[in-house]
DNA sequence: CATAATCGTACCGCATAGCGGTATAGCGTA
DNA sequence: TACGCTATACCGCTATGCGGTACGATTATG
């Protein structure tokens, strides 16, 4: 009777406990938690920490994380990239997308991603941000609450109404408090985008931002949503619908970019990771 | 008894076998293999059927594989782009050469990219392509050789004696017959990495793709490299001189840059993976 | 300077979790 | 109909991962 912390643990034979705890302590790091101790990762895991110490050993031996020279903490080691390449990969049209986005980014002042849908957050897959701007924009791999943006809000309301239930029923779960308001939040969206084509989030992430969002089919039928945003001082409230429309027009360029046309005969180049 | 296949395996008390075959089913995706059946992934890692019939239901139950809603076969989920984040948020400085990227391709009319070494080759972690080319760049995370790249040739020459030892003992060991030709390469890049400045390519990775490196300090004390190129129809031969100069012009305003002023107090606005 | 709280490593008995053989059922194809 | 391919189910065995607890070495705290 292990803690019952373990999802999918339990009476399943089938159910390799060692791997997902693995994957949890993977999991586990985060951008401001990036180097670890094996106290750190047994506390962030809820795993006994001689568990812990057996699961880092391994990830070290496979080389997806290493010990810092200095410190002596862990970290995650550079090859974790590669385990999400191929997914990348997979998404190649977003490529033809970066030049349109850049533009748009420059023209806004503001910056311009693409995400898809994990649970109840987005995933960045691409982003681009105007020349001038000093701040980063969000990285690729990073998440976003898919309620409280412009991105989140688009991709809802071009979902399917099962996928549109999968995902309400998701935040029943989640956080029934919050649930009505978000539904109600979700809802409206998707009546927005049925009249303008895209969804505007005004504030509602961080008070100083503004956004817009348009969704978009990537070529294997996965849905995604290009989002066109920045702080209040560049991305005023009023200009929100001229950018509305440029992102719409942007996501059709896109759709119906011949892009099958532009890949060149690409053999996988890489290297088998030695 | 188990296989001999398993590397770290064996008497190791610590070593969490389902952990690294779980994570090696997971490795086995590529770009152009990325919806595989439990046969193919059985094929692909060398491990019996059933085994891998419990590892995937492991990652799919965690979320990180799902099943093709058409296909029935498995796939990468984009889930698995989150391990990576952190990684990435770790290089933060990065994005602070992107704009400098930018404009030296559009300059070059190529492809400007920067990576890091994991083993014998070259991780991607950011790039840029001039906006008149039609063709992809290697994405995020793919991977390319060391040894027949100016990228892994200029890091190699930037590298302290240690690492490099450390990289021609690994070559002599994974591919003894190709040894003595990497190390005279390698140390001839050495040389003229420390006469010039950069490392040049010609053709040497692709018959028609032109380069050239230069190696450059990422903030944590992690060893980077840009490298600079294209085919040799836009990047020609003699253009070579010019882009390297260039390039290392590039790698000492980024070495230079005060990139912690350019920092915004940044919380950690992702989400948890809900 | 001593106490305290880390750090990572090591040990070890136990129970079970994961192993991998083989067998089955369902499709689509030849 | 027989075949190849899916994925799934079953099952006995034992190696394997588990998680206590203990240790020596550092580093921080008072």
């Amino acid at each position: 009777m292990s803690d019952s912390s373990d999802p999918g643990a339990g009476k399943d034979r089938a159910f390799v406990n060692g791997l997902a705890r693995g994957l949890r302590v993977l999991a586990s790091f985060s951008p401001e938690h990036n180097r670890m101790s094996l106290g750190d990762l047994a506390k962030a895991t809820g795993l006994p920490k001689s568990t812990v110490a057996r699961l880092v050993h391994t990830l070290v031996e496979t080389g997806y994380v290493f010990v810092c020279p200095d410190s002596g903490r862990y970290s995650l080691h550079p090859k974790v990239l590669t385990l999400g390449y191929p997914v990348m990969a997979s998404m190649d049209k977003r490529l033809v997308a970066l030049p349109m986005m850049q533009e748009l980014a420059d023209y806004s002042r503001g910056t311009v991603s693409l995400g898809i849908r994990d649970g109840l957050s987005m995933i960045l897959i691409e982003r681009s941000r105007d020349r001038t701007v000093r701040a980063l924009p969000l990285d690729i791999g990073s998440r976003i609450p898919m309620e409280t943006t412009s991105m989140g809000h688009a991709y809802f309301a071009a979902a399917e109404p099962a996928e549109q239930n999968g995902i309400l029923d998701q935040f029943k779960t989640h956080d029934p408090a919050r649930f009505k308001d978000v539904e109600r939040t979700l809802r409206g969206a998707e009546k927005e985008y049925a009249e303008k084509g895209y969804c505007t989030a005004i504030g509602i992430w961080e008070d100083d931002v503004n956004a817009v969002g348009v969704a978009v089919m990537l070529s294997n039928d996965v849905l995604a949503a290009f989002n066109c945003g920045g702080p209040s001082s560049r991305i005023t409230e009023n200009s929100l619908p001229d950018l509305g429309v440029r992102l719409v027009e942007l996501a059709q360029h896109f759709q119906t970019a011949d892009w099958v046309g532009q890949l060149p005969p690409r053999p996988y180049r890489g290297v088998q990771p030695t």
